[in-house]
DNA sequence: ACACATTTGTGCAAAAAAGCACAAATCCTC
DNA sequence: GAGGATTTGTGCTTTTTTGCACAAATGTGT
C-alpha cells in the first residue's frame, strides 16, 4: 500500500479519484481563473462551492482526493490550488485537438475561445465536402487566431500523424460519425468528443464524451412538463 | 397511497423518473426513431441497449419505469415505445426556444437540425451586439429554414411575451449570462441551457443544463493523460 | 501562552445508481 | 396443447455518490 504523504509530482499509481469528481473539477478551475483574475488570493471552500453550484463539503471532498492543499482555518490559495488542479488535470501539456467536420457546429467549436485557451489547441480542421477541402477556416478566439487549411477526410490519418492530435471532435452528421471514430481510433485517437446524435461504439481503452444539444433541451422540456401540473 | 397499476395518461402525481433515467430517456426515443426510419417493427432491450451504449438491464429497468411496454419473450414495438417515451418526455406539444447570444455558436445553435426538428423550434433570437441586432440569421436545417431577425437585448421580456418561448439557450460570454439569466427568469422562464462557461445561479423552481465544451475537453484530457503511464 | 473563532479534512450514514439473476410471460414447434 | 426457447420485468445486492457532523489544525487576540 503506498503512503498517503501528499501524493508528489510522479506518483506510480493513480489515487483513484472518481469519475463524479473529475467531472467537477474543471469548474473549480475555471472558478479559480476567474478568481486569479480578479486578484483574489485564499478563497473557502464555501466561496468557491457558492460559485461552482455544488455543497461546501462536496467541494472538500473533492479537493480532498488531489491532496490536503487547504489550510484549516484559512481556506484555500487561490493560485497554488488552481495550479494543483490544472497539473492533476494534464493541462499544463498542451493538447491538439483534431475537428472533423466542419459545418456550423464544427466552425463555432474552431472559433470557440474556450478551446484555443488552456491548454488546448486546434491543430487540423478535417471535413469530407469537397466544396469546404482547401478552404481556411478561423480558429481560436481574439487575440490568437490562427488560419486553419480544411483537409480532406482521406487525409485524416496522415494529418493526425503531422499534427500529432491526440483528442478527436466529431462535429459530423449522424450517418457518418461512426465511420469517422473509427478512423480516428485506428489513427491512434484514443480521446472523442462527440457532438454527433449517435452513440459511437468504440474499442476498449478509448474514451468518448458525448455533447447532445437535443438530449439536454429534451431533458429540460421534459421537466417543464412536470412544473405545468 | 396511489395505485401503482399503469399510470394512466394524466397520472395525479408524477411516478417520479429518475434523474438518471431522465437523461437516458432521449438517447433511447432516438435510437428508436432511427429504427422507425429502417421500418423496423420489433426490436429486443439487447438491441436497443447496443444501439445506446447501456446495458440491456439497465434499458429494461429504464422503461419499466414508464409502464410495461414491451412484450415478454417478444421485445418492444418500436413505433409504440417511441411514441409512450415522446409523450412521458412532453415531445409532442411543441416548444418554443429563445436563444440568446448570436455569435458563432449561437448560430450554430439556430441552424441545428436537432433543435428544429421533433418539438422544438427556434422562435427568437436576442443579443446586445448593435451591428447585429436587425439582421436575419437562417434558422433550422435544411428542408424547413426560417429567417429570424435579431433583437435587442433590451427587448427580451417582449419578445418572450409575443413568442411564447418556455425554453431559454444561453450562448452569450460569461461575463453577460447571469444578467442574461436574471432577465430570462424574470420573464417567466423556468428553463434554460446554458451554454456559457459560468455556473448560473437561479431561483428554485428553474432549472439549469449546462454544456461545457472546454469541460468535457478537459475531462477527456485528465484520462487520456492517465493512459500514457 | 491560552482560550476562542474559523475552516479544512474525513469517518460514517444515507441515498442514488448500476448490476445480477431469475421468475413470469409470451411465442413457436411439433 | 405441451414443452422448449426467448425476452421482459423486477427483487436483491453491490457500488457509487452525496450529505452530515465533528475532530483536527490553524490563526487571533489578550
Amino acid at each position: 500500500m503506498p503512503s498517503k504523504v501528499s501524493s508528489s509530482s510522479k506518483d506510480g499509481n493513480s489515487p483513484k479519484i472518481s469519475e463524479a469528481t473529475v467531472s467537477r473539477l474543471p469548474a473549480y478551475y475555471r472558478a479559480l481563473s476567474q478568481l486569479a483574475d480578479a486578484a483574489q488570493v485564499r478563497v473557502s471552500s464555501e466561496e468557491l462551492a457558492a460559485l461552482t453550484g455544488v455543497s461546501s463539503a462536496m467541494l472538500r471532498k473533492d479537493l480532498s482526493h488531489l491532496g490536503s492543499y487547504g489550510t484549516r482555518g484559512v481556506g484555500y490559495e487561490v493560485e497554488f490550488l488552481r495550479y494543483q488542479i490544472s497539473r492533476e488535470m494534464g493541462l499544463n501539456n498542451d493538447w491538439s485537438v483534431v475537428i472533423v467536420g466542419v459545418g456550423n457546429l464544427g466552425r463555432a467549436l474552431a472559433h470557440y475561445g474556450g478551446f484555443g485557451s488552456r491548454g488546448f489547441r486546434v491543430v487540423a480542421l478535417v471535413d469530407a465536402d469537397q466544396t469546404l477541402i482547401g478552404t481556411k477556416v478561423k480558429c481560436g478566439a481574439e487575440g490568437k487566431t490562427v488560419e486553419l487549411l480544411v483537409h480532406a477526410l482521406s487525409d485524416l490519418e496522415d494529418v493526425i500523424k503531422e499534427t500529432n492530435a491526440r483528442l478527436g471532435v466529431v462535429a459530423t452528421p449522424a450517418e457518418s460519425a461512426q465511420v469517422v471514430s473509427d478512423r480516428l481510433v485506428k489513427a491512434g485517437i484514443r480521446s472523442i468528443l462527440n457532438f454527433a446524435p449517435v452513440h459511437l461504439s468504440v474499442p476498449e481503452g478509448v474514451d468518448v464524451r458525448k455533447v447532445d444539444l437535443a438530449s439536454e433541451l429534451q431533458i429540460l422540456a421534459f421537466h417543464e412538463q412536470r412544473k405545468a401540473v
